[in-house]
DNA sequence: GATCGATGATTTTTT
DNA sequence: ATCATCGATC
């Protein structure tokens, strides 16, 4: 019997809600999933099977968060085991009806890098300009149709314009490409499932009755196609379990669609609505920000999160003359916050694109603070890792033209671009695999001449030694031992770019060791499943916690986390929200940039700091920025305001050896912040902080110069490492600075020759 | 077929 | 500023 005592009435109604189609609208922090696992021990309790429950969860990290806790519930042998994401469950389901598709069972899943590549090839075979009809646009047409279940039958036959008929001819394509080389993209996962549920009436009632409850996890996000999958498999019993929060829906770009949520009484009649809206994880203060802000969103269900916990401290709005001295001010705030008593694992810091954590990850790097950035250059982008995963790939599916083009000539193989030409065309024509041509040496010699059909025969043959090896069962790590030395990939590595080599041996080696992981956790998994795990997991799935280390992280990547202490970068406009977003539709833009600022801003708990810089280097150059308008959406009393202006300016000609405190301004009303002066207006750069912060490369000579060390001071030198300052002598350029290296010893240092850096 | 250097795009967010 | 891609040259 699962413990309903510890649940506030609002969760208890919703956990034992009747049969039938449930819509939970769960404020951030509400405990939404402590709700959703309730649910799942209250079904079991009712004598319903382990097998007999689905549950989607938004990523894989959600899904194994939920199977632990259920588990935790009900024990072990009775968590059910169908709860994943709506792309691994689809992979799932597609894996045992493969054929009744035109796909074999082994299909690949091609992620969005392998998708490009496809799509390359797709555009050059059609003769169509790269420069007219960019990657991204087709990626998005494409997708924008797949998940309104338009086949490209019906695309073609739709369009209006010019430019929407090459889109779908390329559509097309692309599909029959894909089709061409035995793989699926991530849309497809879920598109085709439905096409499985719908053509199949069969394998629908095998389904939709097999599973008797269906849950949601973060609904809002849900799009059209999944919407439908839904449906589907509800068809029977009709016992769905939605939970999400219209307010966080961050997910349109993609497709996803508020009004799956918004509507949903209008899909599922009868619906049983329950409001979750008392909120365990902010302090007062914080809440009232959130509330504040998505309060100016028209389009939504409209709620009030309230808690019982005290105010807090206030928000601390920050200012700062531009991203590096905002970088700067993160270091200081990590180290503020460690006297205060909290570990560097509670601060998480937020940014709203990837490109932002390059500074803040450099600033952390010379102050040596542990951190640790989640998402941007996942592991499996690393050039290495998609090499040595593109062999597996083409060991377990032949047919995988991406994954030939890319390896069939890495390392070296005297296999150029016209012979790698010839050689897909020579496998279309025959309609045999790529790789299985290996079998006809006779058609190689033929279509690619004598030289270069041998050279391709060889990396056949070996490749098929691969496959032989996997078809005779060794284990995936054993196997990519096997293929690293038979490449001699160490050496190529070495040859190829000595600088990186040795790097990227130690992420050959990350990849080995997760092959030996994966072996072990499943016990001895295959090929296939391995290489799908690998497709399907994202580096956000591998989030530690307790590490110690501060988390770098986009908005995105954040959502369905809590941190003790947030600090958001970049609240600024044209960042947040961002330009791009407010195109197409600048209302529904802003609104789904303003639920982007909500959910960061409900991801803390303690204290809150929103920061930004008044200039930021936007392709080299520095561009003058304006404070977010999301930050004159929140009432004055719940900030403290820290900014720049003029009042800090140091007289034209004063050294800066700034040890005087920066003033405190007084409260300023938000959203009317006086323009900050600009760096062009005064000869010496005005420091905004008492303590410069490093110096960076690149950064301005005579700032460097002046750079202010005093006795006591840690610094870092170049070949020296880090030291103690002993003595300070001199004034401006002529300053000389004696530092105690643990390793070198005492030494004079002429910081305007040689590069010394103060650590903060 | 490989290598070097110039050129141009790139920055929204992810399964 | 940085990276990838393309073209010219060996």
């Amino acid at each position: 019997m699962p413990d309903l005592t510890s649940l506030n009435p609002a969760q208890r109604d919703a956990v034992t809600a009747p049969d039938g189609p449930v819509l939970v609208v769960a404020g951030a922090g509400s405990g939404k999933t402590r709700v959703l696992t309730t649910r799942i021990a209250h079904i079991l309790d009712s004598g319903v099977y382990p097998s007999e429950v689905l549950a989607f969860t938004f990523t894989n990290r959600a899904a194994k968060e939920m199977k632990v806790r259920v588990a935790n519930e009900v024990g072990e042998g009775n968590a059910p085991f169908w709860i994943g994401t709506f792309h691994s469950t689809g992979a799932r389901i597609l894996r045992t009806h493969a054929d009744k598709l035109g796909l074999s069972r082994d299909f690949a899943i091609y992620d969005s890098d392998d998708q490009k590549r496809l799509l390359k090839n797709v555009l050059s075979d059609l003769n169509i300009d790269i420069k007219q009809f960019g990657i991204p646009g087709c990626r998005t047409a494409i997708s924008a149709w797949k998940n309104q279940d338009i086949a490209p039958e019906t695309a073609t036959q739709r369009t209006t314009t010019y430019i929407e008929e090459v889109y779908a001819k390329i559509y097309t394509a692309y599909r029959k490409a894909l089709r061409q080389c035995n793989a699926v993209d991530f849309d497809d996962l879920i598109l085709e499932t439905v096409h499985l549920l719908e053509d199949h009436a069969a394998v629908r009632r095998e389904y939709a009755s097999k599973f008797r409850h269906v849950l949601v996890d973060e609904f809002q996000d849900t799009n059209e196609l999944q919407l439908i999958l839904i449906k589907a498999l509800c068809s029977e019993h009709g016992n769905l379990f939605a939970v999400g929060d219209d307010d966080q829906s961050i997910y349109g770009w993609r497709g996803a669609r508020v009004e799956n949520m918004l509507q949903f009484e209008d899909y599922f009649p009868g619906t049983h609505l329950f409001r979750l809206e008392q909120n365990y994880r902010s302090m007062g203060n914080i809440l009232d920000a959130a509330n504040a802000v998505i309060a100016n969103n028209k389009r939504r269900k409209g709620k009030n999160l309230w808690t019982d916990a005290g105010k807090g401290d206030l928000l601390s709005v920050e200012q700062h003359l531009d991203a590096e001295d905002e970088a700067a001010r993160v270091v200081e705030i990590v180290q503020e916050e460690k006297h205060k008593g909290l570990d560097r694992g509670a601060i998480t810091v937020l940014y709203r694109t990837n490109a932002q954590s390059r500074l803040l990850e450099d600033a952390l790097r010379r102050a040596r603070i542990a951190h640790q950035v989640v998402g941007s250059v996942q592991f499996y982008e690393r050039r290495e890792i998609r090499d040595l995963l593109a062999y597996l790939k083409l060991t377990a599916n032949p047919a995988d033209e991406v994954s030939m083009q890319r390896v069939i000539n890495q390392p070296k193989r005297k296999i150029g671009a016209t012979t790698v030409g010839r050689l897909l065309e020579c496998a279309h024509n025959h309609e045999i695999a790529v790789g299985n041509l290996v079998e006809r040496p006779d058609l190689l010699q033929m279509d690619l001449g004598n030289a270069a059909g041998k050279r391709v025969h060889a990396f056949l043959t070996q490749l098929n030694s691969w496959r032989r090896a996997a078809y005779d069962g060794m284990p995936v790590p054993e196997l990519l031992q096997k293929i690293i030395a038979d490449i001699s990939y160490e050496t190529f590595l070495h040859a190829d770019e000595p600088d990186t080599a040795a790097g990227r041996m130690e992420n050959v080696a990350e990849l080995v060791n997760g092959a030996f992981a994966f072996h072990e956790a499943s016990d001895g998994g295959t090929l296939q499943q391995f290489l799908e795990q690998t497709a399907l997991v994202a580096d956000q799935d591998t989030i530690q916690d307790g590490e110690g280390a501060v988390r770098l992280m986009t908005i995105h990547t954040a959502k369905g986390l809590e941190f003790p202490v947030v600090v958001l970068t970049g609240c600024e406009d044209e960042l947040l929200p961002h330009v791009t977003a407010m195109n197409e539709d600048a209302e529904a833009g802003a609104e789904e940039e303003r639920r982007l600022f909500y959910v960061a801003v409900t991801r803390a708990m303690k204290r809150l700091y929103l920061l930004s810089a008044s200039r930021r280097r936007k392709f080299g150059t520095y561009e003058d920025t304006l404070p977010s308008r999301f930050l004159g959406e929140i009432p004055d009393e719940l900030c403290e305001t820290r900014e720049l202006d003029s009042g800090w300016q140091q007289p034209v000609g004063r050294t800066l050896f700034g040890d005087a405190p920066a003033p405190r301004d007084p409260r300023k009303p938000a959203g009317h912040r006086p323009p900050l002066q600009r760096r062009d207006t005064y000869t010496p750069p005005p420091r905004s902080r008492a303590k410069p912060r490093p110096a960076a490369a690149g950064w301005d000579q005579d700032v460097a110069q002046s750079a202010p060390f005093y006795e006591g001071q840690l610094v870092r030198h170049g070949s020296f490492g880090a030291g103690l300052v002993i003595r300070v002598e001199g004034v401006g350029d002529d300053v000389t600075v004696t530092v105690d290296f643990p390793d070198h010893g005492r030494k004079h240092i002429l910081p305007r020759f040689a590069p010394l850096f103060p650590v903060d």
